[in-house]
DNA sequence: GGCCCGCATGGTT
DNA sequence: GAACCATGCGGGC
């Protein structure tokens, strides 16, 4: 680039050559920049006249240029290469230069092995606005936000990329801080005063500059909110659009033209949300660079439970909040936009900088510092989040194996070489230590790290898919730190952690209510279902558990096809698309619920809505119409079981291999959504019930919300199981319907050899059971539909035809004797015959029944 | 039969 | 098209 023409100037045109706006002729937009080889001093427009007072102008305009150094003291990137810079560095004796910020540094900096004790160099130049701007925004880079780096990242060598060096140089001093304020806590304030003693240089700035710059940062944000992670702060001006400003790939892909006037805008005092600059927690405080540009901004931000939290804004260790996929995904309406912009830029994680690069934004960390401190327990120790993952479903299953992102292993975790890896020693939020063999397996040439053995820990943590898990480096010691957040924007790690301890800690506060599902095991991490449900009077159901399941519903859906939690599409439709699910669901729910026959229900008022209490158990119908045009039978299981009957009956199934559970549980169907609920509301009832069971819908004539029997049953293997003498309602009930069945069947049997034999017998079929020859046919016809026949059910009195029926039973079933399979596919035998679909199934059935 | 290990597969980025 | 990664699945114990 070339440099600024003084011929620009003399047009009243912007002195940068890259912009050449038009000064307007009254000079109040004229702005003064940096002082020329007469004596002169530049007339910027507005725009690079706040690009150069934040400090930025090299690297905006310059940053293709050649003459980038890099600070010996702090590794900043400097422009050696113009005029323009030419005060914001310090020749060193020894050679190199070290930035503005480091020669001006009135003491040594803390102890930092990777960090050199500047050299107490008092500036050179005499005019130098942008100083302390310039080192805030040095910090932004590509990535603004970074994080420390991890220690051993930090070993940066001269053969690293100018990229890396300039982004590194912001941060990870963490020790440098420390010293800083005493009782962890740093304020601006104190911070402003520190500036002002600077400033009585010439050198260096006024606090009001960098404010605004940093604000002007924040606008940024705020305007070109998408690009997360991609904006280099401090490049506020649109200019910034035409011209590859970053020098990475990163920024000059994901670069958006900022709104021009979001300089002005800010330099005429507008600070968004940036204020009462205060209370940097120590942990923050420790990142904090002791100089101008580790200006530490607190907003408050409300967290999405609602509360508000502060939030420290750093320029130089921006904090954690949320990464700019998740956070956009997660954070509710409710976070004011522009607070959220303002996280999300001043939020970024602490990551790794050389790492971060090439880590996918979903792997950032956004820990809170609530969590950090959590975690730390105290100021002495510096958190460096490294990365954090959402659990897969695998990851929170049972295999106990966590899988973690390639490039966070291999960045953050002990390099391995052995597929057997090595045990890593985690702690966990509450100080225990968790023992993880680290490891990974070849895969396609490559590598596929997991943890193992983390099921413990996951389930200590009550952790499920969907949730998070982060990962932080605990300094000086290093240890690892696993810490958790539980899913969706409303719950953080303390939500999870003030949970209540057992599987019920999401127990809804409303148990009173009769359907309330207080048994349902469900998480936090449908908070922000709930509340949306609970915008919808259905505060009653919008406890966890319902959503939840709601929830890993749609994540047993995605599970293959874009199963992958940490899909940016996939979790930036969770809320959308599950909200709108349980928008249907719940009304549907209202009409599959119904009150038991002979039971009149109370009238609750729960939170202002009315709920109908049962003293009996609700129970679960909805018609399901087998035939066009004719209602064969009605899949309600209403009619005769009732809730607990169901409850009861459905655990009836030998529990398969743990491989049919997990096939199961993923055979979930989001779309069901109606079966999800239904599962629910029968699950809800039943105290001995597993966690929500998987609808089965795979019964082709069987719709989705089908709430017979065989759609409701729970995964196979779940549940108590009933022993054959069992005379529960539900096994008498089954009973009773599986004779029905078999009379079925045995009349179809029957007719068969009926038509072969005596025309007018079919309508007489032979109905003695000893007849019948089934057994070649298991089973399969043990349908439990329960229909909506008239028949009356067989009664238990019908004593050698209920122990003959029930020998065949056992002969038939493909299960254990005392146990039906719920999931056997009706369909297939228990398809009517051609004389049932003409209607004649309910003379059928009298015959069988008399 | 169930569990675990390790690899393979295939969807997603 | 390659890399990543979630998950399936076979085989051994």
């Amino acid at each position: 680039m070339s440099p600024p023409s003084p011929a620009a100037a003399v047009a009243k045109i912007c002195f940068n050559s890259q912009c050449k706006e038009p000064l307007p002729d009254p000079p109040p937009a004229r702005r003064k920049g940096w002082r020329l080889r007469s004596g002169e001093i530049s007339e910027l427009c507005d725009r690079c006249s706040c690009t150069f007072e934040q400090g930025n102008f090299c690297e905006t305009y310059h940053s293709d240029d050649g003459g980038w150094r890099n600070c010996e003291a702090c590794g900043k990137r400097v422009h050696c290469g113009c005029i323009v810079s030419a005060t914001a560095y310090v020749l060193l004796d020894a050679g190199g230069v070290d930035c503005v910020a480091c020669a001006t540094k009135p003491s040594a900096m803390a102890p930092n092995q990777m960090i050199s004790s500047p050299m107490l160099v008092p500036p050179l130049v005499t005019e130098r606005r942008e100083f302390p701007a310039k080192s805030w925004k040095s910090v932004n880079g590509p990535f603004f936000g970074q994080w420390r780096q991890a220690s051993h990242m930090w070993n940066m060598t001269s053969a690293q990329s100018d990229l890396q060096q300039r982004l590194s140089y912001e941060f990870d001093r963490p020790n440098t801080t420390e010293k800083f304020s005493s009782g962890g806590r740093f304020s601006v304030l104190a911070h402003e005063k520190k500036i002002e003693n600077i400033s009585d240089r010439p050198t260096t700035s006024s606090l009001s500059n960098i404010i605004r710059g940093r604000c002007t940062n924040m606008k940024v944000r705020i305007d070109g909110a998408s690009s997360f992670g991609t904006f280099r702060e401090g490049n506020t001006d649109g200019v910034q659009d035409s011209h590859n400003l970053a020098g990475d790939n990163d920024s000059v892909r994901t670069r958006k033209k900022v709104s021009a006037d979001c300089c002005s805008t800010i330099s005429s005092g507008a600070i968004p949300e940036a204020q009462p600059i205060s209370c940097i927690s120590s942990l923050s405080l420790s990142n904090v660079k002791e100089e101008p540009s580790s200006l530490g901004l607190v907003a408050s931000i409300p967290s999405a439970n609602g509360s508000k939290e502060q939030h420290r804004f750093s320029t130089r260790q921006p904090q954690h909040q949320a990464s700019p996929p998740l956070s956009k995904q997660f954070y509710p309406q409710s976070v004011n936009d522009a607070e959220l912009q303002i996280q999300m830029h001043n939020g970024k994680p602490r990551i790794d900088n050389l790492v971060r690069p090439q880590l996918l934004p979903r792997y950032w960390p956004r820990i809170t510092d609530q969590e950090l401190q959590q975690i730390s327990g105290d100021s002495n120790v510096v958190i460096t989040p490294l990365f954090e993952k959402m659990l897969s479903a695998s990851d929170a299953g049972r295999i106990g194996r966590l899988v973690l992102p390639k490039k966070c292993a291999e960045a953050y975790f002990p390099a391995i070489s052995q597929p057997e890896g090595l045990p890593l020693k985690v702690k966990d939020a509450n100080g225990k230590d968790w023992v993880f063999q680290f490891r990974f397996w070849p895969n396609n040439n490559s590598r596929m790290y997991v943890l193992e053995g983390v099921t413990p820990c996951i389930q200590a943590m009550q952790l499920q898919a969907g949730d998070t898990v982060t990962f932080s480096r605990m300094d000086p010691k290093g240890t690892l730190i696993m810490g958790f957040r539980k899913a969706s924007g409303a719950s953080n790690e303390q939500d999870s952690q003030t949970l209540k301890p057992g599987n019920d800690f999401s127990a809804p506060p409303e148990a009173d209510c009769k359907i309330t599902a207080k048994d349902l095991k469900g998480s936090v991490e449908t908070r922000n279902l709930a509340s949306t449900v609970e915008q919808r009077n259905c505060s009653k159901f919008a406890n966890e558990g319902l959503l939840g399941l709601s929830a890993r519903s749609s994540q047993g859906t995605s599970r293959r096809k874009g199963g992958n939690l940490g899909s940016k599409t996939k979790r930036l439709r969770i809320d959308s698309e599950d909200s709108m699910e349980l928008k249907l669901t719940w009304e549907e729910a209202q009409q599959l619920l119904r009150p038991s026959p002979n039971c009149v229900p109370n009238i609750v008022l729960v939170e202002g809505h009315e709920f109908e209490e049962y003293e009996e158990a609700p129970v679960f119908g909805k018609c399901t119409y087998f035939a066009a045009n004719q209602t064969r039978s009605s899949c309600s299981a209403a009619q005769e079981l009732s809730l607990e009957q169901l409850a009861e009956l459905i655990p009836c199934k030998t529990g398969p291999s743990k491989r049919s559970r997990v096939k199961a549980e993923t055979d979930m169907e989001v779309s069901d959504g109606l079966d999800t609920l239904a599962n629910l509301a029968i699950l809800g009832e039943g105290e001995n019930l597993p966690p929500p069971s998987q609808p089965t819908t795979k019964h082709p004539r069987h719709r989705p919300g089908c709430t017979c029997i065989v759609c409701i049953q729970p995964p196979s293997g779940k549940g108590p199981k009933h022993k054959q003498t069992c005379t529960c309602n539900v096994c008498l009930t089954v009973k009773r319907r599986f004779r029905t069945l078999m009379l079925r069947r045995e009349k179809r049997q029957s007719e068969k050899e009926a038509e072969t034999s005596v025309k007018h017998q079919k309508q007489q079929p032979n109905l003695l059971p000893e007849k019948t020859q089934v057994g070649n046919k298991p089973s399969k016809t043990s349908t439990l539909v329960v229909t909506n026949s008239p028949t009356k059910p067989i009664s238990n009195e019908e004593g050698t035809s209920d122990e003959a029926l029930e020998s065949k039973r056992l002969s038939l079933s493909p299960l254990r004797a005392p146990q039906i399979d719920l999931n056997i596919q009706p369909e297939r035998e228990e398809e009517p015959s051609p004389k049932f679909e003409n209607g004649n199934m309910i003379s059928l059935l009298a015959n069988v029944t008399t």
